[in-house]
RNA sequence: ACCUAGGUAGCUCAGUCGGUAGAGCGUGUGACUGUUAAUCACUAGGUCGGCGGUUCGAGCCCGUCCCGGGGAGCCA
């Protein structure tokens, strides 16, 4: 197992290991070429690095003529031989193998799915299973796993604990969307009670159940003892939403900060996604430069400006004067006290401003009810990250901490008894928190250029999608 | 039971006025070459999404269903 790991294709290439050595390469075929020099080129994928080895196979190997020119496409190989600087252009290293074990075929190759062409994400989307074979998903694989690894890094620097929230949850005032609901009823034999209605005593939990839509709530109780927390997990929105920002299930990043207020929400989400940037420019140049050239040409220019100008903070207030000054320009009204459209927030990130914008102050109304309420009387503390291409990518508030405040706005929100355990919480010791949510797919998309999010998660849950 | 444009070869697409189905890429064969998304030549590959209708005749017109996009709303 050592010799597996350290023979994958990033380490032989990385320099780590000398020339003459005798190596073995495990991994599939991205392309032959053969040469009438009494030769012939494979270009072998593991996944571990963006680049392909090349290994040269000599005509005169036993199996040469029966096994090694018939190989295609997506063919899995096992080769043995010597690591060589490369005596052609494009790579520094190559193998000059001395055994090709053909370990799996591919039958029906001009039926393969996934060709040595482009294609198009749409078309891949219906071979999910297979396009992580393809350039773009390994790529984006790849900065998926740098930067998970980068967010707990980040908070583990310093000392925030990663709290794992429920999956499942009881509270069906979360208040961040429609929720699936989790049940072991018989939907065909559903129990009743007197009045008729469906008896969820019956149910698992003995009451309703759903998918978590946030674990904030769980995560403010946790701040408030650890005083640094993040969630770092699964998250479900039931909602109809069809277009290429949202998913049905997603992976969501929410630290929670105790003793912090709007000012070091703000602070802290511009801090973070700066040292996503930078790690991403540090680790993966090879697959960033993939996606400049063939999915956006900005990505690369992008975040290395990103991690070096400040985003731009403005206030509700001052976003809706500024969209009042365009106003014939827009489908939709612009005036205080009305949420903001897409088109809106579309117009702020990318045309008046042209970078992140970190919109802060909204008002009371359109947001929810944990929101703390301003000194002003009317709006809240909360924010929004709003970035070119993507729109809305963090969204968070200072917290209410003060309980007579947050009792009105539960009372307002309609929302029953169920949230005892959250008033706890500014019963005992409370003090002023706040945090935010990141969705983890559309910063892969804001990161590598990537258009639809359902190119950014491996096997994506949309409405009426659950293949694979 | 929102708006919009689509479905034709393995993939990406063209197809004029309703009149015998086309290209590129990929696959296969051959040529050439330390090649590298190689290049060149040739071959194969089709129930034009399904069903129904109009017509002498439908890829094209009409109805209906299915599939995958883009947009809106919701939000991360």
């Amino acid at each position: 197992m050592n010799d597996t790991i350290r023979h994958d294709i990033k380490t032989l290439t990385g320099g780590s290991v000398a020339f003459g050595e005798f190596v073995e390469v495990r991994g599939w075929v991205r392309s032959r070429r053969d040469s009438k020099a009494g030769i012939s080129f494979l270009s072998i994928y593991d996944g571990s690095c963006f680049d392909p080895i090349q290994a040269v196979i000599p005509n005169n190997l036993a199996n040469y003529q029966d096994e090694v020119l018939r190989l295609t496409t997506g063919c899995s190989v096992i080769v043995e031989g010597k690591l060589v600087e490369s005596q052609g252009k494009g790579q520094t290293h190559e193998i000059n193998a001395q055994r090709v074990l053909v370990v799996g075929w591919v039958e029906d190759a001009d039926h393969y799915p996934v060709a040595k062409k482009r294609h198009t994400f749409e078309y891949l989307r219906q071979v999910a299973h297979l396009r992580p074979r393809t350039n773009a998903f390994g790529a984006i694989s790849r900065i998926r796993t740098t930067v998970c690894n980068a967010i707990h890094r980040y908070f583990h620097e310093r000392h925030f604990h990663w709290v794992n929230t429920p999956i499942i949850t009881a509270s069906d005032c979360e208040g961040a969307g429609e929720l699936f609901r989790v049940s072991t009823l018989d939907l065909m034999n559903l129990p009743k009670d007197p009045a008729g209605r469906i008896d969820f005593q019956e149910d698992f939990f003995g009451r309703e159940a759903f998918l978590t839509v946030s674990g904030q709530l769980n995560a403010e109780a946790y701040a408030l003892a650890l005083s640094k927390v993040y969630t770092f997990g699964p998250t479900f929105r039931a909602e109809n939403s069809n277009t290429s920002r949202h998913l049905a299930e997603f992976w969501m990043v929410e630290p929670e900060v105790a003793f912090a207020d709007l000012q070091d929400n703000a602070w802290l989400a511009e801090d973070f996604l700066k040292y996503l940037f930078t790690c991403i420019l540090d680790e993966r140049q090879d697959d960033l430069a993939f996606f400049t050239q063939y999915i956006d040409a900005q990505v690369t220019g992008r975040l290395e400006s990103l991690v070096t100008s400040e985003f731009e903070l403005m206030e509700y207030g001052e976003a809706v004067r500024i969209l009042e000054g365009y106003h014939k320009s827009f489908e939709f009204p612009v005036r205080w006290g009305l949420d903001l459209q897409s088109e809106h927030e579309n117009f702020l990130s990318e045309t008046h401003v042209g970078r992140p914008v970190v919109l802060i102050n909204y008002p009371a109304e359109i947001k929810a009810f944990y929101m703390r309420l301003n000194d002003d009387g009317r709006t809240v503390a909360a924010m929004d990250v709003l970035v070119p291409g993507i729109g809305e990518i963090i969204g968070g508030s200072q917290r209410e901490e003060r309980l007579d405040v947050l009792d009105s706005k539960i009372a307002r929100a309609g929302l029953a008894g169920d949230m005892e355990w959250y008033r706890d919480l500014r019963r005992f010791g409370t003090v002023p928190h706040a945090g935010f949510g990141m969705g983890f797919e559309r910063f892969i998309n804001y990161v590598t250029g990537m258009e639809n999010i359902r190119d950014a998660i491996p096997f994506p849950r949309t409405p009426k999608h659950a293949l694979f």
